[in-house]
DNA sequence: GTGGTCTAGACCACC
DNA sequence: GTGGTCTAGACCACT
């Protein structure tokens, strides 16, 4: 499924949950899609299922994942109601890098492209 | 000059380094401005100097920031380079920026309204 | 681990972050090191840990280091670029360096020397 | 001659010394060449000869030009005994440097390269 | 006056 | 325990 970084020396768990919240971000799992079990994944990565349990946690507690008691982890709809803090440091962040591409010299049209072609991302898979 | 936040969880002298990108990045300050020495807007924020020169020493290993000892803090040349990678580099930041946004629930006119409001800012003027 | 030079007119801060790109660059030290605690290393150099913290700081800024609260601060991930518009620069810089020490009386043969003795330097060994 | 630049912020007779050292140190000007009078190159600058007074003192007291009274200012001659903490610092900087190119994938052979470069330079001229 | 360095000590969140 | 922020105050070199 992907691969570890032994040499990078954050803990296991934490590349696990980057790992996760990447594919979700990038669309290549979407909503509702089933996760690997822990026993499964664990095998498939050869480490212990306590690590590959402390990261699902992770995920479940920052909202990528749900877990359903003997049915498995799914993850999360997208809706979860919208955290303004969270939504308004994504903007501050949103707004500083627009200018930065403003100043170094990117079109409008250029940066809405960049918008539309994410919020249609999904919908093409 | 300013304000700070003390609501906002961000260090006062991140707030600060961002506050004076803005400025730069928006053209509100160009070229050569002088900017408040370390001991004048540590006064006028009412926080400790030791901050503010955190906050420049920041801004000037960024290249924002052109600090000359016993003359003052000036804001550098600029470098508008439209170097082709650094805009792909930051088109690559902004795609993950937007997903993440999109994630967390922000509509698409909610982004597009953000980088209207950025290229309707003023710069050069 | 290492010493400071009190002689040396160059700060405390920046004589650390030397010893460390130096200790990273020629091979002593490779990614995912655990590097010795701000607070160990003080009390080790008999300085005041903020003045480690402001190495490990610019250290972590330049890409050397990643710091990770709670857990402790490492070598950084390497990313040998070979990237030959950077050679290049770096090209510039030895121009520019050299014909200041040519300038400022030094042999030929001392400058050589000092390459040779750096290319002898250990490394991924 | 050269220009300055108004934009900026540093002091014009700092300007005016770095230009003078970066000609020299390239070559461009060697030992004993005569340079402008004071009242000459403020008249060809459009700038204040005290202005131009300063810079020269400047690079008089780093040891870039001696002045000869009623004769005029010329380009000192290279050996100027070699101060051992400068050479000391030039060095440092050369190994950090080196090592950094290395790192960067440059080859010996190509640093090497470099440095016969410069001390062939001006005997080419 | 200016930027810059360093110390001493307090406090925080996280693990 | 860890990294990180902030304050208070001393000192330095330079203009």
């Amino acid at each position: 499924m992907f691969n570890l970084n032994y040499g990078d020396r954050r803990p296991l768990y934490i590349q696990i949950t980057e790992k996760f919240r990447e594919l979700i971000l990038t669309g290549v799992m979407n909503e509702g899609d089933k996760i690997p079990s822990v026993r499964e994944l664990a095998a498939s990565l050869a480490i212990n299922p306590n690590t590959i349990q402390k990261a699902y946690k992770e995920l479940e507690n920052s909202g990528f994942l749900l877990s359903v008691p003997a049915k498995g982890s799914f993850v999360a709809p997208v809706k979860r109601t919208a955290d303004p803090a969270k939504i308004e440091e994504l903007r501050r962040k949103l707004r500083s890098l627009v200018r930065e591409m403003r100043f170094a010299g990117a079109e409008r049209e250029v940066v809405l492209s960049e918008i539309e072609s994410v919020y249609k991302e999904e919908k093409e898979i």
